[in-house]
DNA sequence: TCGATAAACTTGAAGCATCAAGTGTTGTTG
DNA sequence: CAACAACACTTGATGCTTCAAGTTTATCGA
């Protein structure tokens, strides 16, 4: 708790209102064409991906989480869900037996190269379409920024 | 549908899964710190300050969810929940039988006053600290140029 | 002016996310 | 080596968001 409060100058204050309309715009955007199109979440579609490109598309469910920014048990539900769908399959670690690990099945894979285009273009025409590469490098960079802020927030707080 | 993929560039892609990253951790930390420390999601209070920032502490339902970013459905729902506890009121407008009012009570503006300076910190804290002011602007122009592509493309589909 | 269309919400159900609590497994330390 | 803490999840309940459908009021065209 701080005595004064360091308000935002109204440079800040523009900037973050359009941030948190990106955060409040454009996850339901995204959700929206996956659904209508491929019935998924765009978090769904974001578990596939990250399957897709581990090698032998399987990957502990810590690893997935870290992968895909989620919390552990909303991972957990949603694996359940894709599990019942046919996408994923759980079993169990070779290494530990405390570990699970998920593959993308054929299915999940089938589903995941059908989805994959219309969720590109969405994101290239909501997101990329008219931004230069030095505002792409930016983006990377601000974004990141912020990522790495939120995570060190978390681990100052576990301690 | 395209029959040709665009599909991203390396640098397109880093970006992508970045920013990915800020929608799904970013909203998250910013409710978990505001229901911590004041009971509310970082929605309600967006609602309350863009009530407070109304000369009269009133607007409409439809020009809340334009300031909030939200659907109709979801605000009406929200507001719901806040009119119970007593931090706003609906009531009729002079204009017009078919719009509602809301308007922020003493007890909201109580609340919201309440809120801000952690909710103002977590926000510097996340974001700024450590932005300079050109990343600042950086940030202004692309999250506007995402919001401006979220909303011309509703207006497409809904033509 | 009358009828159709659109605007401005509201509501209920269904699906998601989060939180708290629980289970089983693996290090770790006295 | 036995207790204890930490890790890697899983589960159930609660609250939030979305979607589809419904209601009431205003506008617009013939």
């Amino acid at each position: 708790m701080r005595l004064m409060t360091r308000w935002l100058t109204e440079d800040e204050l523009d900037a973050w209102l359009r941030l948190a309309g990106v955060m409040l715009k454009l996850g339901p955007a995204l959700d929206s064409q996956l659904q209508r199109d491929s019935d998924m979440t765009h978090f769904d579609y974001l578990c596939l991906a990250m399957l897709s490109e581990s090698g032998d598309r399987t990957r502990t469910m810590s690893d997935l989480a870290g992968k895909t920014n989620a919390s552990l048990s909303r991972l957990s539900h949603v694996i359940t869900k894709l599990e019942k769908r046919g996408y994923v399959s759980r079993c169990p670690s070779p290494a530990s037996r405390r570990v699970t690990m998920v593959r993308l099945t054929d299915d999940g894979w089938g589903v995941l190269v059908k989805a994959a285009p219309g969720h590109v273009e969405t994101v290239r025409s909501l997101v990329f379409d008219g931004l230069s590469a030095d505002d792409v490098a930016a983006l990377e960079k601000i974004a990141g920024h912020i990522v790495e802020r939120i995570e060190a927030s978390r681990l100052d707080s576990t301690c």
